[in-house]
DNA sequence: ATTGAAGTACACG
DNA sequence: CTAACGCGTGTACTTCAAT
């Protein structure tokens, strides 16, 4: 979906429509401690994006419409669609509120015009989901999964962008390594370290890196760097992706945290929210009808250094109690062991059946 | 040699 | 001029101890 919060905000309030939108935290006048969710175009030419410091969005844009994030509406639009976009395969794939993947693949003995059908199929979908939930998307076709993903990137906001497997080499290779799924800031910052692209061609003179030069390097240099990833990394700048579209997920851990208005070391406030946050844990266990073995707490400081705690029992457990004490052993080490000011506190339980 | 626990780093939406 | 930095979840790596 294309700026998925932020189009739900403008829909159901289309007074937003033609300005900046910003779903997020509170910006409190530049003095507000979280991030930008998402936000609609209009924002987007302030230079405001994802996962900016919402501070600094403010900075760029005050007269923005900041609005908080409204989950529970998104969840259930995000339902609606979901629903709509398992009709057009039996194999899909839920990866977020706003992402899926369908796996169209035509049997062998109707193979050659597979490429067509797809292409008519995700004109039908974005205008179902439109004409449904009045909200644009954006869909990529690809041989695999990480190249739709990558085409469905590129397509936004409102597009349809088809790579057929002859056209893979040229899609792939004039994009930024940013692109390419698994490359993020401190991967990136050691690849353009490196210097591949300096020998003297034409690609001096470009500013960015670009899959074309990350193909010069071997996968066993890929595999010293970055281990399995750089693995990884070899294979998607070939565009080979052989993961399954797959519905079945396995919750593996359960946890929340909260970072407070001010850096704090004040007993009361911590263990209030931690009390509310081994509650909210616990509901959610109850929920799922999990037991755990694992309980880990979470501790940034002032600064933003950031550690762990853990704690693995000899049997799963279910129990309130048992993560009420393990965890604030766990939190009591922390304060006893450092002094600083503490900015978020966090637990998670693991190891869950 | 293998396994598992604890802790850290990084990525993604 | 620079820094600003949520939350929930998953994967992978290192280190160290126990089996």
């Amino acid at each position: 979906m294309d700026y998925f919060f932020a189009q739900i905000e403008e829909r159901e309030n289309p007074r937003f429509k033609g300005k900046p939108v910003v779903v997020g935290a509170d910006p409190k006048e530049g003095r507000g401690r979280g991030v930008v969710s998402t936000c609609n175009y209009e924002a987007r030419k302030y230079g405001i994006h994802s996962a900016m410091p919402i501070s600094k969005a403010y900075q760029l844009c005050s007269d923005a419409i900041f609005l908080p994030v409204n989950m529970e509406l998104y969840q259930k639009v995000s339902e609606k669609i979901m629903e709509i976009i398992k009709k057009y395969s039996k194999v899909w794939e839920i990866v977020s509120l706003d992402e899926a993947y369908l796996d169209i693949s035509p049997a062998p003995s109707i193979k050659g015009r597979g490429y067509q059908k797809a292409e008519s199929l995700a004109k039908k979908l974005k205008k179902e989901i439109f004409e449904k939930e009045k909200l644009t998307s954006s869909i990529g076709i690809g041989p695999n999964k990480l190249i739709a993903k990558i085409a469905a990137e590129k397509a936004k906001p409102n597009g349809l962008l088809m790579i057929q497997p002859n056209q893979v080499k040229k899609f792939l290779e004039p994009l930024d390594i940013e692109d390419l799924p698994g490359i993020g800031p401190k991967t990136a910052e050691v690849l353009r370290n490196l210097k591949i692209n300096t020998s003297g061609d034409i690609s001096r003179y470009r500013s960015k890196y670009k899959i074309k030069d990350l193909k010069k390097l071997s996968k066993i240099k890929l595999k010293n760097l970055f281990g399995k990833v750089g693995e990884t990394i070899y294979e998607r700048t070939r565009g080979i992706d052989e993961t399954p579209v797959t519905s079945e997920e396995i919750i593996k851990s359960i946890g929340k945290e909260i970072t407070f208005e001010k850096d704090t070391r004040d007993p009361e406030i911590i263990f209030e929210n931690f009390d509310k946050i081994i509650e909210e844990v616990y509901k959610e266990l109850l929920a799922n009808k999990f037991s755990f073995r694992t309980i880990t707490v979470i501790c940034r400081f002032q600064g933003f250094e950031t550690h762990t705690k853990s704690k693995t029992l000899k049997e799963q457990a279910d129990n309130l109690e048992i993560i009420k004490s393990e965890a604030k052993k766990l939190l009591l080490k922390f304060l006893i062991e450092k002094p600083k000011l503490i900015r978020l506190i966090g637990l998670r339980i693991s190891s869950l059946q």
